[in-house]
DNA sequence: GTGCCGTTTCGTTATGCAGCGAAACATCAA
DNA sequence: TTGATGTTTCGCTGCATAACGAAACGGCAC
């Protein structure tokens, strides 16, 4: 059965129908940054009404592609998990787009950017490479893992040591990066260091979208952990 | 701006809209073996009229997913290329899907199947590995590339003479495995080793669906060029 | 030529659904 | 309490399009 180790025709349609409206494309794009956000937010990012916005929330909800939890009088809307985000990006990748119209592409997206809520573009290839080059990561079957010299280092290069020292106990998934083609860390550990180096001023998140800004500090930092951007 | 560096809300959509018809995504799935297929045959396929079949091989051929050539009264169509049975193989991957109903593995799709037209599964993870650890394959830039031991010992293992020499100068492109998570031999390369395998009868293809099913000299040929199943 | 077959085009019908406004519901701030 | 704000539900209209049958257009065989 051609169909029968992932989607059939009925999954596979009814996954295209949850995109095939641009309205739900536009709050699902809204949403892969990882952040959360109000169904009013989104109304007015997909230019439609907040009546219109609710019900293609609920179609979006139902459909398994989104969470949500209720905070006071906001209901906020974020993608259902990691796979939801790994999905997306693999169908919005511009392979298949380039031929329908040239992406223009973005000099800092491709830099640094959220892949969900992890760190992607090259310099997240660039960390991935180089600390699996040091023997700071090790790949094992059930994913990827900080060793001890590596906290150690991190420690060094001014991260918070109780932060760092959990970091061991997380896995890391490798995740195809779309923009280099190349792997690099997702999953628990991947979102925490990424978390960590926002708190430390390393990065910080582009006003809009998906971007993420590397400070002068934090390119020095990074530096000395063997990560470098060419 | 979110879609900069990817497809925008509308692009987006109109895929979307494309594998929205369970008609069209039962004749995407029928092409995902890279088999080209006459227009009657989809139709089959699909469960619906010649006329209808028709009007959706055009929207699809519109949209740029599918290719067609005339040959006497038939046309055959299949999928525009590599990207995007890629892209499809991406849509319909089984993470996704989990939560929306548990897929039935295949024990045979596991083990070898055709991702478009290159060796995939747990056989074409294993001949990736296999190659790179001896040295056989080596990547740069452009892609993967075969050394010539590597020819030798095709030569050695039965593989037509002209044809092993003829490898090296095709290029491979590194391809992301969804049931194995790890990277297998795609590209003009890979599609070249595949067809070969064919040919030498060392695989064969399933009657339905995309397996390919190795035959015990084939396991064995394989085996002396240190290609194992576990 | 004539008939057969695979395919597309045309004309028609019917259905699904996106969109909005109005109203109901919930939460927060006076 | 009352009013303001955020969100969902309901009822309605209009449009896009999937489906089929009939007919037209090719290529092939005799």
């Amino acid at each position: 059965m051609t169909e029968a180790a992932s989607l059939n025709r009925y999954q596979l349609a009814e996954l295209g129908a949850l995109l095939a409206e641009p309205a739900r494309a536009a709050m699902l794009l809204a949403l892969m940054d990882g952040r959360a956000r109000p169904a009013g937010e989104l109304a007015r990012a997909a230019s439609v009404g907040a009546a219109t916005a609710s019900a293609h929330l609920k179609r979006l909800l139902d459909g398994g592609l989104l969470g949500v939890h209720a905070q006071g009088r906001h209901r906020y809307y974020r993608l259902a998990g990691d796979e939801v985000a790994a999905w997306l990006e693999a169908m919005a990748l511009p392979q298949i787009a380039r031929p329908l119209r040239p992406a223009s592409a973005d000099a800092a997206m491709c830099r640094a950017r959220t892949c969900y809520r992890h760190l992607a573009g090259a310099l997240g290839v660039a960390l991935c490479d180089a600390w699996l080059g040091r023997g700071w990561l090790h790949s094992s079957a059930d994913g990827l893992q900080l060793s001890q010299p590596a906290v150690e280092a991190l420690c060094q290069a001014g991260w918070p040591e109780p932060v760092a020292r959990r970091l061991p106990q997380l896995r890391g998934r490798s995740c195809l990066d779309w923009t280099e083609r190349r792997l690099h860390v997702g999953g628990p550990l991947g979102v925490a260091l990424t978390a960590s180096m926002l708190d430390l001023g390393w990065l910080r998140r582009a006003e809009r979208g998906r971007a993420l800004l590397p400070s002068a500090d934090g390119l020095r930092r990074l530096a000395t952990l063997g990560v470098r951007l060419d």
